[in-house]
DNA sequence: TCCAAATTTGACCGTCTGGTCATAAAGCAC
DNA sequence: GTGCTTTATGACCAGACGGTCAAATTTGGA
Protein backbone atom coordinates (compact mmCIF):
# COMPACT_ATOMS: atom_id res chain seq x y z
CA UNK A 1 0.00 0.00 0.00
CA UNK A 2 1.43 3.73 -1.24
CA UNK A 3 -0.50 6.08 1.48
CA UNK A 4 0.50 4.86 5.10
CA UNK A 5 -2.07 7.11 6.76
CA UNK A 6 -5.16 5.64 4.91
CA UNK A 7 -4.79 1.73 6.09
CA UNK A 8 -7.16 0.11 7.92
CA UNK A 9 -4.70 -0.99 10.62
CA UNK A 10 -2.41 1.68 11.06
CA UNK A 11 0.86 0.69 12.90
CA UNK A 12 2.18 2.84 16.18
CA UNK A 13 4.43 4.70 14.13
CA UNK A 14 1.78 5.53 11.72
CA UNK A 15 -1.02 6.82 14.15
CA UNK A 16 2.01 8.86 16.29
CA UNK A 17 3.41 10.75 12.71
CA UNK A 18 0.07 11.20 11.18
CA UNK A 19 -1.20 12.76 14.50
CA UNK A 20 1.86 14.86 14.71
CA UNK A 21 1.51 15.77 10.89
CA UNK A 22 -2.28 16.87 11.67
CA UNK A 23 -1.56 18.89 14.72
CA UNK A 24 1.70 20.66 13.52
CA UNK A 25 -0.98 21.41 9.87
CA UNK A 26 -3.75 22.55 11.98
CA UNK A 27 -1.59 25.39 13.81
CA UNK A 28 0.18 26.49 10.53
CA UNK A 29 -2.85 26.35 8.17
CA UNK A 30 -5.07 28.46 11.29
CA UNK A 31 -2.21 31.14 10.88
CA UNK A 32 -1.55 31.10 7.28
CA UNK A 33 -4.37 30.05 5.63
CA UNK A 34 -4.33 27.03 2.92
CA UNK A 35 -2.18 29.16 0.32
CA UNK A 36 0.16 30.66 3.19
CA UNK A 37 1.19 27.43 4.34
CA UNK A 38 4.13 25.36 3.48
CA UNK A 39 4.75 22.16 3.26
CA UNK A 40 8.06 22.68 4.66
CA UNK A 41 6.51 24.70 6.95
CA UNK A 42 4.38 22.39 8.80
CA UNK A 43 6.91 18.92 8.15
CA UNK A 44 8.89 21.13 10.68
CA UNK A 45 6.75 21.90 12.95
CA UNK A 46 5.60 18.32 13.15
CA UNK A 47 9.66 17.33 13.25
CA UNK A 48 10.09 15.37 9.81
CA UNK A 49 10.93 15.76 6.40
CA UNK A 50 8.75 17.09 3.71
CA UNK A 51 9.15 13.62 1.76
CA UNK A 52 7.91 11.94 4.84
CA UNK A 53 5.20 14.41 5.33
CA UNK A 54 4.56 13.27 1.86
CA UNK A 55 4.48 9.32 2.45
CA UNK A 56 1.73 9.90 5.21
CA UNK A 57 -0.26 12.49 2.78
CA UNK A 58 -0.43 12.49 -0.71
CA UNK A 59 -0.46 15.80 -1.23
CA UNK A 60 -1.15 19.54 0.57
CA UNK A 61 -4.57 19.38 -0.15
CA UNK A 62 -5.21 15.84 1.44
CA UNK A 63 -3.73 17.36 4.96
CA UNK A 64 -5.98 20.65 4.64
CA UNK A 65 -8.97 18.02 3.77
CA UNK A 66 -8.46 15.31 6.68
CA UNK A 67 -8.53 18.27 9.08
CA UNK A 68 -11.47 20.24 7.92
CA UNK A 69 -13.29 16.03 8.14
CA UNK A 70 -12.47 15.95 11.61
CA UNK A 71 -13.16 19.09 12.66
CA UNK A 72 -16.66 18.93 10.33
CA UNK A 73 -17.55 15.97 12.15
CA UNK A 74 -17.68 17.93 16.07
CA UNK A 75 -17.92 21.53 14.95
CA UNK A 76 -21.87 21.08 14.82
CA UNK A 77 -21.98 19.52 18.26
CA UNK A 78 -23.05 21.79 20.64
CA UNK A 79 -25.74 22.90 18.16
CA UNK A 80 -26.95 18.90 17.79
CA UNK A 81 -27.36 19.14 21.68
CA UNK A 82 -29.61 21.67 21.84
CA UNK A 83 -32.46 19.70 23.67
CA UNK A 84 -36.28 20.24 22.36
CA UNK A 85 -37.15 18.60 25.48
CA UNK A 86 -35.53 20.89 28.03
CA UNK A 87 -36.42 24.11 29.05
CA UNK A 88 -35.69 27.00 25.87
CA UNK A 89 -34.43 29.66 27.78
CA UNK A 90 -32.03 27.31 29.50
CA UNK A 91 -31.17 25.48 26.21
CA UNK A 92 -30.49 28.00 24.60
CA UNK A 93 -28.19 29.56 27.51
CA UNK A 94 -26.24 26.43 27.73
CA UNK A 95 -25.72 26.29 23.75
CA UNK A 96 -24.23 29.55 23.92
CA UNK A 97 -22.12 28.44 26.88
CA UNK A 98 -21.06 25.13 24.73
CA UNK A 99 -20.20 27.40 21.89
CA UNK A 100 -17.98 29.88 23.62
CA UNK A 101 -15.72 27.48 25.38
CA UNK A 102 -15.70 25.62 21.78
CA UNK A 103 -13.92 29.27 20.94
CA UNK A 104 -11.99 29.10 24.05
CA UNK A 105 -10.74 25.67 23.78
CA UNK A 106 -10.47 25.19 19.56
CA UNK A 107 -9.41 28.48 18.72
CA UNK A 108 -7.07 27.19 16.00
CA UNK A 109 -10.33 25.00 14.62
CA UNK A 110 -12.40 27.62 14.79
CA UNK A 111 -10.18 29.97 12.49
CA UNK A 112 -9.34 27.05 10.53
CA UNK A 113 -13.09 26.97 9.75
CA UNK A 114 -13.53 30.90 9.56
CA UNK A 115 -10.55 30.70 6.78
CA UNK A 116 -12.70 28.28 4.61
CA UNK A 117 -15.97 30.13 4.76
CA UNK A 118 -14.45 33.07 4.06
CA UNK A 119 -12.73 31.92 0.87
CA UNK A 120 -16.03 30.58 -0.33
CA UNK A 121 -16.10 27.56 1.02
CA UNK A 122 -13.99 25.47 -1.96
CA UNK A 123 -13.54 22.33 -0.22
CA UNK A 124 -16.47 22.01 2.63
CA UNK A 125 -19.51 24.03 -0.03
CA UNK A 126 -21.28 20.42 -0.39
CA UNK A 127 -21.10 20.12 3.59
CA UNK A 128 -22.24 23.38 4.39
CA UNK A 129 -25.45 22.67 1.96
CA UNK A 130 -26.09 19.18 3.39
CA UNK A 131 -25.81 18.71 6.73
CA UNK A 132 -24.73 21.64 8.27
CA UNK A 133 -28.36 23.16 6.84
CA UNK A 134 -30.29 20.24 7.39
CA UNK A 135 -29.16 20.07 10.91
CA UNK A 136 -30.02 24.46 11.30
CA UNK A 137 -33.08 23.52 9.53
CA UNK A 138 -34.08 20.87 12.19
CA UNK A 139 -33.27 23.02 15.24
CA UNK A 140 -34.67 26.59 13.74
CA UNK A 141 -37.86 24.77 13.89
CA UNK A 142 -37.65 23.66 17.27
CA UNK A 143 -37.42 27.80 18.13
CA UNK A 144 -39.84 28.39 15.95
CA UNK A 145 -42.24 26.30 18.46
CA UNK A 146 -40.75 27.25 21.59
CA UNK A 147 -41.51 31.06 20.29
CA UNK A 148 -45.04 29.97 18.79
CA UNK A 149 -45.84 28.58 22.43
CA UNK A 150 -44.48 31.85 23.79
CA UNK A 151 -41.88 30.32 25.88
CA UNK A 152 -39.27 32.53 23.95
CA UNK A 153 -39.94 35.83 22.84
CA UNK A 154 -41.02 35.70 19.05
CA UNK A 155 -37.24 36.00 17.29
CA UNK A 156 -36.16 34.98 14.00
CA UNK A 157 -34.96 31.17 14.64
CA UNK A 158 -32.20 31.85 11.68
CA UNK A 159 -30.63 34.81 12.45
CA UNK A 160 -31.03 33.88 16.10
CA UNK A 161 -28.61 30.72 15.82
CA UNK A 162 -26.26 33.24 13.35
CA UNK A 163 -26.41 35.59 15.97
CA UNK A 164 -24.99 32.66 18.47
CA UNK A 165 -22.23 31.80 15.85
CA UNK A 166 -20.98 35.07 15.46
CA UNK A 167 -20.56 36.19 18.70
CA UNK A 168 -19.05 33.04 20.06
CA UNK A 169 -16.76 32.25 16.82
CA UNK A 170 -15.30 36.35 17.55
CA UNK A 171 -13.66 35.32 20.52
CA UNK A 172 -11.18 32.97 18.34
CA UNK A 173 -11.78 34.70 15.21
CA UNK A 174 -11.00 37.91 16.27
CA UNK A 175 -8.63 37.23 19.37
CA UNK A 176 -5.69 39.58 18.22
CA UNK A 177 -8.48 42.50 17.79
CA UNK A 178 -10.11 41.53 21.53
CA UNK A 179 -6.58 41.33 23.09
CA UNK A 180 -5.39 44.37 21.95
CA UNK A 181 -8.74 46.27 23.18
CA UNK A 182 -9.15 44.06 26.26
CA UNK A 183 -5.07 42.99 27.20
CA UNK A 184 -3.85 39.77 27.15
CA UNK A 185 -5.78 38.20 30.19
CA UNK A 186 -7.64 34.98 28.19
CA UNK A 187 -9.59 33.48 31.67
CA UNK A 188 -10.96 36.72 32.29
CA UNK A 189 -11.77 37.69 28.98
CA UNK A 190 -13.81 34.56 28.44
CA UNK A 191 -15.21 34.58 31.75
CA UNK A 192 -16.42 37.93 31.00
CA UNK A 193 -17.97 37.29 27.61
CA UNK A 194 -19.67 34.01 29.33
CA UNK A 195 -21.37 36.45 32.24
CA UNK A 196 -22.34 38.89 29.02
CA UNK A 197 -23.49 36.64 26.73
CA UNK A 198 -25.63 34.62 29.07
CA UNK A 199 -27.59 37.30 30.56
CA UNK A 200 -27.77 39.29 26.85
CA UNK A 201 -29.71 36.46 25.45
CA UNK A 202 -31.45 35.99 28.72
CA UNK A 203 -32.78 39.35 28.44
CA UNK A 204 -33.26 39.31 25.01
CA UNK A 205 -35.25 36.15 24.40
CA UNK A 206 -37.77 36.47 27.81
CA UNK A 207 -41.08 35.93 26.36
CA UNK B 1 9.95 60.06 -9.85
CA UNK B 2 10.19 56.17 -9.83
CA UNK B 3 6.76 55.78 -8.55
CA UNK B 4 3.60 57.20 -9.78
CA UNK B 5 0.92 56.25 -7.63
CA UNK B 6 2.44 58.60 -5.36
CA UNK B 7 3.16 61.40 -6.87
CA UNK B 8 1.27 64.99 -5.64
CA UNK B 9 -0.15 66.01 -8.73
CA UNK B 10 -1.47 62.32 -10.45
CA UNK B 11 -2.25 62.83 -13.71
CA UNK B 12 -5.49 61.68 -15.12
CA UNK B 13 -4.31 58.42 -16.24
CA UNK B 14 -2.54 57.76 -12.28
CA UNK B 15 -5.48 58.52 -11.06
CA UNK B 16 -7.80 56.42 -13.09
CA UNK B 17 -5.11 53.31 -13.20
CA UNK B 18 -4.29 52.92 -9.48
CA UNK B 19 -8.44 52.76 -9.31
CA UNK B 20 -8.61 50.22 -11.21
CA UNK B 21 -6.00 48.30 -9.49
CA UNK B 22 -6.78 48.98 -5.91
CA UNK B 23 -10.74 48.14 -6.87
CA UNK B 24 -9.09 44.55 -9.15
CA UNK B 25 -7.15 43.79 -5.64
CA UNK B 26 -9.84 44.16 -3.27
CA UNK B 27 -11.79 41.63 -5.25
CA UNK B 28 -8.88 39.48 -5.36
CA UNK B 29 -7.54 39.97 -1.99
CA UNK B 30 -10.78 39.63 -0.11
CA UNK B 31 -11.54 36.23 -1.62
CA UNK B 32 -8.14 34.28 -1.80
CA UNK B 33 -6.01 36.38 1.02
CA UNK B 34 -2.78 37.97 0.71
CA UNK B 35 -0.89 35.16 -0.25
CA UNK B 36 -3.22 33.31 -2.19
CA UNK B 37 -3.74 36.54 -4.40
CA UNK B 38 -1.14 36.91 -7.37
CA UNK B 39 0.03 40.04 -9.29
CA UNK B 40 -0.81 38.54 -12.49
CA UNK B 41 -4.66 37.72 -11.54
CA UNK B 42 -4.58 41.42 -9.97
CA UNK B 43 -3.16 43.18 -13.14
CA UNK B 44 -5.85 40.74 -15.50
CA UNK B 45 -8.50 41.74 -13.02
CA UNK B 46 -7.61 44.98 -14.02
CA UNK B 47 -6.87 45.29 -17.46
CA UNK B 48 -3.27 45.81 -16.98
CA UNK B 49 -0.15 43.77 -17.22
CA UNK B 50 2.09 42.96 -14.10
CA UNK B 51 5.01 45.16 -15.03
CA UNK B 52 2.47 47.94 -15.63
CA UNK B 53 0.80 46.83 -12.15
CA UNK B 54 4.26 47.46 -10.45
CA UNK B 55 4.40 50.71 -12.78
CA UNK B 56 1.91 51.98 -10.19
CA UNK B 57 2.76 50.22 -7.19
CA UNK B 58 6.18 49.05 -5.86
CA UNK B 59 5.35 45.44 -4.88
CA UNK B 60 2.42 43.18 -3.70
CA UNK B 61 2.43 44.54 0.01
CA UNK B 62 2.41 47.93 -1.17
CA UNK B 63 -0.91 47.43 -2.76
CA UNK B 64 -2.67 45.31 -0.35
CA UNK B 65 -1.32 47.96 2.49
CA UNK B 66 -3.22 50.64 0.67
CA UNK B 67 -6.13 48.92 0.48
CA UNK B 68 -5.75 48.31 4.32
CA UNK B 69 -4.93 51.95 4.92
CA UNK B 70 -8.16 53.14 2.70
CA UNK B 71 -10.23 50.74 4.43
CA UNK B 72 -9.62 51.37 8.22
CA UNK B 73 -10.30 55.21 7.49
CA UNK B 74 -13.85 54.59 7.05
CA UNK B 75 -14.23 51.04 9.11
CA UNK B 76 -14.83 52.94 12.37
CA UNK B 77 -17.07 55.60 11.35
CA UNK B 78 -20.24 53.78 12.09
CA UNK B 79 -18.82 53.53 15.72
CA UNK B 80 -17.42 57.09 15.77
CA UNK B 81 -20.84 58.51 15.20
CA UNK B 82 -22.38 56.79 18.01
CA UNK B 83 -23.10 60.48 20.05
CA UNK B 84 -23.10 60.48 23.51
CA UNK B 85 -25.83 62.84 23.52
CA UNK B 86 -28.27 60.73 22.07
CA UNK B 87 -30.84 58.44 22.97
CA UNK B 88 -28.90 55.56 24.21
CA UNK B 89 -31.51 52.80 22.58
CA UNK B 90 -31.97 55.01 19.77
CA UNK B 91 -28.05 55.30 19.23
CA UNK B 92 -26.72 51.94 19.82
CA UNK B 93 -30.21 50.29 17.47
CA UNK B 94 -28.54 52.96 14.81
CA UNK B 95 -25.24 52.00 15.39
CA UNK B 96 -26.24 48.18 14.59
CA UNK B 97 -28.04 49.43 11.50
CA UNK B 98 -25.22 51.19 10.11
CA UNK B 99 -22.69 48.43 10.91
CA UNK B 100 -25.19 45.90 9.21
CA UNK B 101 -25.42 48.12 5.86
CA UNK B 102 -21.54 48.28 5.70
CA UNK B 103 -21.32 44.19 5.76
CA UNK B 104 -24.07 44.83 2.92
CA UNK B 105 -22.58 47.68 0.62
CA UNK B 106 -18.86 45.95 1.45
CA UNK B 107 -18.71 42.73 1.99
CA UNK B 108 -15.32 42.98 0.15
CA UNK B 109 -13.84 45.24 2.97
CA UNK B 110 -15.09 43.82 5.59
CA UNK B 111 -13.93 39.91 4.57
CA UNK B 112 -10.26 41.86 3.87
CA UNK B 113 -9.98 42.92 6.83
CA UNK B 114 -11.16 39.53 9.09
CA UNK B 115 -8.50 37.94 7.17
CA UNK B 116 -5.94 40.43 8.52
CA UNK B 117 -7.35 39.91 11.66
CA UNK B 118 -7.20 36.10 11.40
CA UNK B 119 -3.69 36.17 10.69
CA UNK B 120 -2.60 38.03 13.33
CA UNK B 121 -2.96 41.47 11.71
CA UNK B 122 0.30 41.30 10.90
CA UNK B 123 0.14 44.68 8.73
CA UNK B 124 -2.58 46.75 11.21
CA UNK B 125 -1.71 45.45 14.24
CA UNK B 126 -0.37 49.13 15.45
CA UNK B 127 -3.71 50.51 14.42
CA UNK B 128 -5.62 47.82 16.11
CA UNK B 129 -3.53 49.00 19.48
CA UNK B 130 -4.05 52.55 18.76
CA UNK B 131 -6.40 54.40 17.08
CA UNK B 132 -9.34 51.62 17.00
CA UNK B 133 -8.13 50.80 21.14
CA UNK B 134 -8.40 54.62 21.62
CA UNK B 135 -12.42 54.99 19.96
CA UNK B 136 -13.01 51.58 21.47
CA UNK B 137 -12.33 52.69 24.80
CA UNK B 138 -14.24 56.27 24.61
CA UNK B 139 -17.45 54.80 23.30
CA UNK B 140 -17.13 51.72 26.04
CA UNK B 141 -16.85 54.78 28.49
CA UNK B 142 -19.91 56.58 27.23
CA UNK B 143 -22.26 53.25 27.17
CA UNK B 144 -20.77 52.60 30.71
CA UNK B 145 -22.15 55.85 31.42
CA UNK B 146 -26.14 54.97 30.07
CA UNK B 147 -25.57 51.86 32.01
CA UNK B 148 -25.32 53.75 35.11
CA UNK B 149 -27.65 56.60 34.58
CA UNK B 150 -30.21 53.18 34.68
CA UNK B 151 -30.70 54.04 30.57
CA UNK B 152 -29.63 50.82 29.22
CA UNK B 153 -29.53 47.85 31.34
CA UNK B 154 -26.40 47.29 32.99
CA UNK B 155 -23.95 45.11 30.79
CA UNK B 156 -20.46 45.18 29.47
CA UNK B 157 -19.45 47.74 26.88
CA UNK B 158 -16.64 46.39 25.80
CA UNK B 159 -18.41 42.95 25.07
CA UNK B 160 -21.66 45.04 23.97
CA UNK B 161 -19.81 46.17 21.13
CA UNK B 162 -18.22 43.13 20.15
CA UNK B 163 -20.79 41.36 19.51
CA UNK B 164 -22.23 44.24 18.07
CA UNK B 165 -19.50 43.61 15.29
CA UNK B 166 -19.54 40.17 15.87
CA UNK B 167 -23.52 39.88 14.64
CA UNK B 168 -22.95 42.57 11.67
CA UNK B 169 -20.03 40.80 10.30
CA UNK B 170 -21.06 37.65 10.27
CA UNK B 171 -22.86 38.59 7.27
CA UNK B 172 -20.16 39.74 5.14
CA UNK B 173 -17.57 37.58 6.29
CA UNK B 174 -19.78 34.09 6.39
CA UNK B 175 -21.95 35.00 3.59
CA UNK B 176 -21.18 31.98 1.75
CA UNK B 177 -22.87 29.90 4.68
CA UNK B 178 -25.58 32.54 5.45
CA UNK B 179 -26.58 31.83 1.54
CA UNK B 180 -26.16 28.13 1.77
CA UNK B 181 -29.04 27.87 4.93
CA UNK B 182 -31.34 30.69 3.86
CA UNK B 183 -31.06 30.82 0.17
CA UNK B 184 -29.56 33.96 -1.93
CA UNK B 185 -32.30 35.95 -1.72
CA UNK B 186 -29.90 39.22 -0.61
CA UNK B 187 -32.43 42.11 -0.20
CA UNK B 188 -34.27 39.60 2.17
CA UNK B 189 -31.84 38.04 3.92
CA UNK B 190 -30.41 41.95 4.90
CA UNK B 191 -33.60 43.29 6.12
CA UNK B 192 -34.71 40.18 7.90
CA UNK B 193 -31.50 40.32 9.67
CA UNK B 194 -31.82 44.49 11.08
CA UNK B 195 -34.82 43.29 11.86
CA UNK B 196 -33.84 40.95 14.28
CA UNK B 197 -30.97 42.43 15.50
CA UNK B 198 -33.20 45.67 16.42
CA UNK B 199 -35.48 43.72 17.76
CA UNK B 200 -33.07 41.50 19.56
CA UNK B 201 -30.53 44.75 21.25
CA UNK B 202 -33.55 46.59 21.74
CA UNK B 203 -35.24 43.70 23.97
CA UNK B 204 -31.57 43.44 25.47
CA UNK B 205 -30.94 46.68 26.49
CA UNK B 206 -34.11 47.56 27.73
CA UNK B 207 -33.39 49.29 31.51
C1' DT C 1 19.30 -13.34 14.16
C1' DC C 2 17.26 -12.64 9.80
C1' DC C 3 14.62 -10.50 6.42
C1' DA C 4 10.76 -8.41 4.23
C1' DA C 5 7.99 -4.57 4.94
C1' DA C 6 7.66 -0.01 6.64
C1' DT C 7 9.79 4.33 7.29
C1' DT C 8 12.90 8.20 6.27
C1' DT C 9 15.47 11.46 3.57
C1' DG C 10 18.81 14.00 0.28
C1' DA C 11 18.75 15.34 -4.21
C1' DC C 12 16.16 16.74 -7.78
C1' DC C 13 12.31 18.55 -11.10
C1' DG C 14 8.82 21.56 -13.15
C1' DT C 15 6.01 25.24 -12.17
C1' DC C 16 4.54 29.40 -10.21
C1' DT C 17 5.36 33.98 -8.73
C1' DG C 18 7.16 38.48 -7.24
C1' DG C 19 9.92 41.57 -9.26
C1' DT C 20 13.46 43.72 -12.92
C1' DC C 21 14.85 45.79 -17.23
C1' DA C 22 15.41 47.34 -21.69
C1' DT C 23 12.57 48.94 -25.06
C1' DA C 24 8.54 50.54 -27.24
C1' DA C 25 4.38 53.20 -27.44
C1' DA C 26 1.32 56.88 -25.97
C1' DG C 27 0.60 61.78 -24.02
C1' DC C 28 1.38 66.29 -24.12
C1' DA C 29 3.26 71.10 -24.05
C1' DC C 30 5.25 74.11 -27.45
C1' DG D 1 5.47 68.14 -35.98
C1' DT D 2 9.17 67.99 -32.28
C1' DG D 3 11.01 66.41 -28.30
C1' DC D 4 10.56 65.21 -23.61
C1' DT D 5 7.94 62.73 -20.14
C1' DT D 6 4.82 59.34 -18.85
C1' DT D 7 2.95 54.95 -19.55
C1' DA D 8 3.05 50.13 -21.07
C1' DT D 9 4.86 45.49 -21.98
C1' DG D 10 7.51 41.19 -23.52
C1' DA D 11 11.28 38.75 -22.01
C1' DC D 12 13.59 37.36 -18.35
C1' DC D 13 15.44 36.08 -13.50
C1' DA D 14 15.90 34.12 -8.86
C1' DG D 15 13.74 32.00 -5.29
C1' DA D 16 10.00 29.37 -3.33
C1' DC D 17 7.09 25.57 -3.45
C1' DG D 18 4.56 21.11 -4.27
C1' DG D 19 5.77 16.87 -5.36
C1' DT D 20 8.91 12.59 -7.06
C1' DC D 21 12.36 9.02 -6.66
C1' DA D 22 15.94 6.06 -5.66
C1' DA D 23 18.38 4.68 -2.02
C1' DA D 24 19.30 4.21 2.93
C1' DT D 25 17.69 3.09 7.50
C1' DT D 26 14.60 1.27 10.92
C1' DT D 27 11.04 -1.83 12.61
C1' DG D 28 9.08 -5.94 14.05
C1' DG D 29 7.43 -10.67 13.41
C1' DA D 30 9.12 -15.57 12.87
Amino acid sequence: MTRAASRKNPTRIQRAKTEAILGAALEVFATEGFRGATLDQIAEAAGISKPNLLYYFASKEDVHGMLLARLLDTWLEPLRRLDPAGDPQAEIGAYVRRKLRMSRDYPRESRLFAGEILQGAPRIGTMIRGPLRALVDEKAQVIRGWARDGLIAPVDPYHLIFSIWAVTQHYADFDVQIRAVLGSDDEARFSEAERFLTHFYARALAP
